[in-house]
DNA sequence: ACCTGAACACCGTTCAAGT
DNA sequence: ACCTGAACACCGTTCAAGT
């Protein structure tokens, strides 16, 4: 009767965040993340209803992750929209850097699994919209908040997907873009 | 000695086309295809190197029918950059809304396979690089380009993963964001 | 020259049987 | 209560054999 339990859910997701930014989704097999946690496939059926499950949590980690490097990073310079506004677009781009596979997977989505994980992203990126509303006033914050994190992650997924790579630094590129995207946001 | 050819190429990048549309990247399947275009999977190597490169050209006729769509529509203005800007936000959009998951997959290429592609994405953005050349001028027309392509398939892409399902009018939301980004990039 | 069935390796998932 | 081997369905791919 006793059936020690031999992994925890934490361990699933590591392994399978470990083996996403090793080897792309593709890696993230049910086979390997078992072998990673020193089990058997079956077995994790015990704690994780099917892989895109699975993968719907290594996404979700992903997103509270992001959202925690955006909170830290706007309470850093709280009286000054501006500077809080480009910290913000540079804490995203290391994130991004750090973690290119998650990135890319939290905004594409697997079909349906990933459906909650929309408020999940939405609260995470509440301080970007907070910065908007200061930037562009009250009226226009939640249209200044789309369009700025449309333009950071959309810079990001082409940069990671080798888009930029003929021609010029792209850290200037970036830099460029969130000053000119401040100005076209910020009110005055 | 005969053995009548029963397909083509094109009947083949056809069915996968319509089979991504229709089921998302995992419903074209070798066997699926095959049975589209009224042959066996095996059969498929013949004109096909592997599944990836299959994938590959589905995304190169995406890129191809989107360069299209901007050549036409940048030609129909040839003497308003602003209005060709508007213009050509409009038909991205109109593309990605068309066929949104070969419009997902062009900017989230698989591992390698789509290398070739980023010279077939540079040379269908042509327009854009045109026109933000004059709305920014030569010195900075690159970094413009940039700018307001990620700005908007990023916005896009968040569109058709349900990012903006809550609150407000998408439509609009866009058009704030082209007239915002066209101030951003213009140079007066 | 193209097409096919058979076969192989691999994957996700289920389930009865172990402890 | 968790773990396992065995099994099933499905997929990509190869290849010898057909026409």
């Amino acid at each position: 009767m006793p059936a020690r339990e031999r992994t925890t859910l934490t361990a699933i997701v590591d392994a399978a965040f470990a083996l996403l930014e090793a080897g792309g989704l593709e890696a993230v097999t049910m086979q390997a993340v078992a072998q990673r946690v020193g089990i058997r496939a079956p077995s994790l059926y015990k704690r994780v209803r099917d892989r895109d499950a699975l993968v719907g949590l290594v996404v979700g980690r992903a997103v509270d992750g992001l959202g925690a490097l955006l909170a830290e990073t706007a309470a850093r310079s709280p009286d000054d929209p501006r500077r809080a506004f480009v910290a913000l677009a540079e804490a995203v781009r290391a994130f991004a850097h750090a973690h290119p596979a998650a990135f890319r997977l939290v905004f594409n989505p697997l079909p349906d699994a990933a459906r909650a994980d929309v408020d999940a992203l939405a609260r995470a990126s509440a301080p970007v919209l907070s910065v908007a509303a200061r930037l562009a006033g009250e009226a226009e914050a939640l249209e200044a908040a789309r369009l700025v994190t449309a333009s950071l992650t959309g810079f990001l997924l082409m940069e990671l997907s080798g888009a930029f790579r003929l021609g010029g630094d792209v850290d200037r590129a970036y830099a460029w873009g969130v000053e000119r995207l401040l100005h076209a946001v910020a009110v005055t």
